[in-house]
Parts: structure tokens; sequence; C-alpha cells
DNA sequence: AATGAAACTGTCGGGTT
DNA sequence: AACCCGACAGTTTCATT
């Protein structure tokens, strides 16, 4: 099955305005109504398009503070452990097992630097298992897209 | 102003499900379509939710690698042209200017190891001013969400 | 993939607590 | 101020060509 064109486009354009209308749509596609929902639809049954969010303000939320962690594991046997709580802790955005001198690097948001002293010290650290973390505290963000380059899936659009 | 239960359970849901209708909004809220229409259109305005995303599946779309580059720069007057380079380069999905060692964290995804070649030799490297790179490598991703934390906002949902 | 009809949804006004 | 109700325009969806 190949993604033409105009699913990239279709792509593009429903991760800028993922609530707009399939005539909308439909128009910048110079399709009609019907068929721009049919390709939609397909994009939807083939797992290309997981599902629609709304993109949520973080600054607005109060959560000022984002930052990475490696965390170090000493034995492979602490690991479910250790993943339970990464997925029960609602600061911790992203966990991606990863090559290098650390097992995992974390990226969380949160408050202000005693919610994160706090994540640091009484969460993390009190997992049986982690050793040793290292934390590297974002200072602005140059750039932050969720979505996948759609460039090198076509050299025209 | 104030962010109630309502709000975040809203957000909450929005988050899940971005395109369902106010109607299928209000009936999980408790409240009538206008008036859960109302209460979206405050949390828009308020720059609380920022707009409406298609998830995409980065794997259903052939893009494999994810991996984090930590970059140094030798002098701050290349800054410029590192960052119009990052904003140009559609691989990069991240970038921080972030406290430690090195002084901006990169998250990239790819399809393959050698289109991570090519984007650190040709493109990174290729930057006035980068003196060094540091790339890991993610094995696996134990969990990635855009949301950002919403319980620190209300006890009882 | 386009058309046309039926059902649904979003939106606007007015009225209520 | 927040919410509910009713009505109309616009949209989705289905059948058909």
């Amino acid at each position: 099955m190949e993604i033409d064109d105009l699913d990239i486009k279709t792509l593009s354009l429903l991760c800028q305005r993922g609530r707009m209308t399939w005539a909308e749509l439909a128009g910048q596609l110079g399709l009609s109504a019907p068929a721009a929902a049919d390709r939609v639809k397909k994009l939807e049954e083939r797992g290309i398009i997981n599902g629609y969010s709304a993109r949520l303000s973080a600054e607005a939320l109060g959560l000022d503070l984002t930052a990475f962690i490696s965390v170090t594991l000493d034995q492979p046997r602490h690991r479910e452990g250790f993943l339970a709580a990464v997925q029960a802790s609602a600061e911790i955005l992203e966990c991606h097992h990863v090559t290098g001198d650390d097992d995992y690097l974390l990226k969380v948001r949160c408050c202000h630097t005693r919610a994160l002293e706090a994540l640091i010290t009484e969460r993390l650290k009190a997992i049986a298992g982690v050793v040793k973390t290292r934390t590297l505290i974002v200072l602005s963000t140059v750039k932050e897209t969720q979505v996948p380059s759609l460039d090198h899936l076509s050299e025209s659009l």
C-alpha cells in the first residue's frame, strides 16, 4: 500500500488543524468532501493516523520546567518496578531505553524546581535499582514538534 | 481565572479524542452541548488549548529510528545559523537549549541508521560552530506522551 | 471519485437559575 | 456568570451513477 502526495498533504493539514471539517479539507485537496473523508478513514484504518488530540500549552497550565533525566539501573531484575513507576508518574512525559553510559532517558515536565527535586529524590531515587540519575534542565526550547518528518516520503508537495 | 475540575476533565477527554462532538463531550461532562462548546471555546481563548492535531504513527510511516543528539557550539556567534538549520531540518523534532556539558539536546526521528548518519555528518557537523555531537540511539520507547500532567491541577477528578 | 438526499452536528439567540 | 432549550445553517454520511 502506497502513500501518495495527497495523503501527505492530508496528514500535514490534519496535523495543523485536527478538527477541520471534511468539506474544508476537501477544498484544500481539490476533492469532494466524501472523497476526502474516505482517504482519512483509510489512513486511520492503516494505523497511520492513530487518533486526534487537543494541543495543550504547558506554560498556560503552569508547567514551566522541562528537564531530561538519565537513569542508570544496577540490575535487570529491577526493570519491571522501574517501568511501572514511570508509567504511574504523570510528570514523566517520555521514557526511552537508550544506548550510551546510562540506561534510560526521561523527559519530564513540572511546575518548578521544587517539584523537580521531589520527583528526583522522592520518586526516582526511591525506586529499587536506580543507582544514578543525571539531570539536564531545559533553558529554552527552540523547536518542539510531535509530528515526524513527512518530507522523506515525497519530493513534490 | 481558575481552572476547575470540569476543565481538567474536558482537557483530558479532548487529548484522547480530539475530534469528539460537543454532544459526546457534553455527555461525559454531564452538561448540554452548548455549555460544553462554551467551555472549550474559553479554554481555546485562554490559550490553554493551542489547537488540535492528528496523531501520526512514526512506525507506520517508516520512521523506525529515534535518537537524541547532544550538540556543542564553540562560539555564541554561530547560534543563529545553527538554529536556522535546526528549524529547516524536518528530521529534527525537538531542539532544547540545556544545562550541562553540552549546549543543545536534539530529538530526531528518521528511517534508518544511514539517514541518521547523513543527518549527523552531512547536516549537523556541516554547520559552522558545531564542534562536537554525542548521539544516543533509542532502543525502545517505554512511554511517549505529548500531554503535560494534569494531576497537579486538581486532586479530585 | 462526484452527486444528491437524509441525519446529524455546530452555532446562535433567548430565557432560566 | 454559567447553563439549558429550541431553531437554522452547515456538515457528515450513505446510496447511487
